[in-house]
DNA sequence: TAATTTGTTGAAAGCGCTTTCAAAACAGTC
DNA sequence: GACTGTTTTGAAAGCGCTTTCAACAAATTA
């Protein structure tokens, strides 16, 4: 491994021979130092046309690409970003983290996944893990972690993040309206008759699970509607905490006529509790969801839900994270929500 | 930040400073050489218990935490495994990234997610990107690129893939058993008394679809039921495509009482276009799938399926990964096939 | 034309760690 | 006790890049 001639990467017997190309043997090729070519390579200063073309060739021909370790090491970039998510199996983190992916790509940047499984403990253990690995910034997907603990991180290097309200010199925050998503799935169940809407919410700790049901019990009342505690059924946010509160809200006999969820898996879950207790949806209870699951439009029937574009949602987040890190002040904005119907709310589209 | 003191971490100003501790700082604490402990850190050498002591004492009080960067550039290790996926958002490779993230994390390698978005190109950029950023190892998920590309470029650095059946000095691969699952999935609707049996197939270009369409006629063969061609309907492994294939199939007009899909997002959409058809599963059409997505059990009515361990395939991938790192060969094997009947084929449990 | 300013370039010093090489320390022998 | 064979340990040389600093060249001004 030692002695390496600058000469251009040799296909030596048939393996493609990984002959690492440096900095250095560019600057030999184009004929310049190795500070001339650093400083062309990322624009640090002005340089003569002549050697900018001299360097471009030379980088070309030998097929150069800066080492990353490298360039981390020495000028405290690494051109990485960490990503903490919740859950990285999820539906919707899935589509959240593509859209990190495709936002972070076209400008070199990787995202560097980590899952905290809604613990904010090992939320916190992967901040200090990818800070370890000296990321450049960080990416937090509805954290569970306090504010203050955020903005803590955000002093040491450019944060991120969603579901809260934070704005700081190095800290940015999108939220979705989760009160309006709310105040709409449940005006729309009302204005298509429904008196005795059920609430499946979501976990106490999520504050977006406290502003659905905030928005729910607004148009509630704007609908002169007696809010009954009665039909609000708490629940996990995964599917089998849907089918359960399905299952309890029948077995307890109060009468309803639609069931609202504060997602969609729980929306799902519920779906095939109604299912199991011989309750047909949409005929004899409507049912509206909240997120907009890619297979929720696919689901039997078609689930009627809240659009949260969770796409849109990582893409934002890192195209924000990006302007941080240039230096700008970030005006990335979420979406407004939009109310999909479809046929579980509807029967006329069965 | 010149001339730092190497004192304790000092927590000035409120702030939590960032006082970067080096290895350099341990060393001179513990009365040592750099080298030592290095040695001790990474147990290179035989060391007296005496200095390893000071040395542990030292990296605690100071809570030295190793520069990945450095060390990825001095000893050419990054302890991070790029993993290619082909779609993120995915619901079965969300399963199996979590499966890489949890085997990985305890050995302290990091992963490094891509997606190829099934396009072969883009899986070879993947692993440019990743060979770039001087990962130890690449793990690929249903790879598309040729046998031969894979072998190249385990050529230079530990390779593991799942979908193939590949071996190498540093490749190892993870290849489920499609067949029998197609062919058990076939064989349960054939139990059940079905003759007429549909199957909606993956794209032409996944070997697994193949392998399972193969199990499919072979089921038929066994059970000495006619081949009906008419009856295999292409699709590409996402809702909407089981959604067409089975309104075609009903708009066709040939008579079948079951189906089975290539995978469970295909029989999803399959399941719907048969309510928006007027049919019933499973009274009117059985309904089958493959691989049991954590979804698949709550669908309304919950889909029978073949067992295809994502987790599990992802934690074995990472798990042979860390083999071949440790110089071993890997020994991992995925869990065969398994059949899990649950409503959408089975009437009595309605 | 000499003096001064502005702009471009290269030498060299790191970034924090691993690793080779050789010196130092310790055993074991005769 | 002098000598050889092992360990243990430290000095120093990188890994490939960025960045400061000073040197030099070119352009401006007096």
């Amino acid at each position: 491994m030692k002695n390496k001639t600058p000469s251009p990467p040799s296909t030596a017997s048939g393996i493609p021979e990984r002959v690492t190309v440096t900095l250095e043997m560019v600057a030999k090729r184009a004929g310049v130092s190795p500070s001339t070519v650093s400083r062309i390579l990322n624009g640090t200063a002005v340089v003569s046309e002549a050697k900018r073309q001299a360097v471009m060739d030379a980088t070309q021909a030998l097929g150069f690409v800066p080492n990353p370790l490298a360039r981390g090491l020495a000028g405290g970039k690494t051109f990485s970003i960490g990503v903490v998510t919740q859950a990285i199996d999820s539906p919707f983190y899935g589509a959240a983290l593509r859209g990190i992916e495709d936002a972070l790509d076209p400008a070199g940047y990787s995202p560097l996944f980590m899952s905290a499984h809604w613990d904010p403990a090992a939320e916190a253990r992967c901040l200090d893990v990818l800070r370890s690995r000296r990321v450049d910034g960080i990416v937090v997907l509805m954290p569970r972690l306090s504010d203050a603990a955020l903005e803590s991180c955000a002093q040491a290097l450019p944060l991120v993040v969603t579901g809260r309200d934070l704005r700081g010199p190095q800290l940015y925050s999108l939220n979705f309206d989760n009160f309006n998503g709310g105040r709409m799935a449940t005006e729309h169940l009302i204005a298509q008759g429904h008196r005795q809407i059920a609430f499946i919410a979501g976990a106490d700790e999520h504050p977006d699970a406290a502003e659905r049901l905030r928005g729910y019990r607004y148009a509630l009342a704007e609908a002169k509607i007696a809010f009954e505690p009665r039909l609000v059924v708490p629940g996990q946010y995964h599917e089998v905490s849907g089918l359960e509160a399905a299952k309890y809200l029948v077995r307890q006999g109060l009468p309803f006529s639609a069931i609202f969820a504060a997602n969609d898996q729980m929306a799902s879950g519920a779906a095939l509790g109604l299912f199991q207790s011989g309750l047909r949806v949409p005929q004899d209870v409507a049912l509206v969801g909240f997120d907009d699951l890619p297979t929720s439009m696919y689901a039997t029937p078609p689930l009627s839900t809240i659009q949260q574009p969770a796409y849109d949602l990582g893409r934002l987040a890192a195209a924000a994270m990006l302007a941080l890190l240039a230096g700008n002040s970030p005006t990335e904005q979420l979406p407004a929500a939009a109310l999909l119907v479809r046929a579980s709310s509807d029967s006329r589209r069965v």
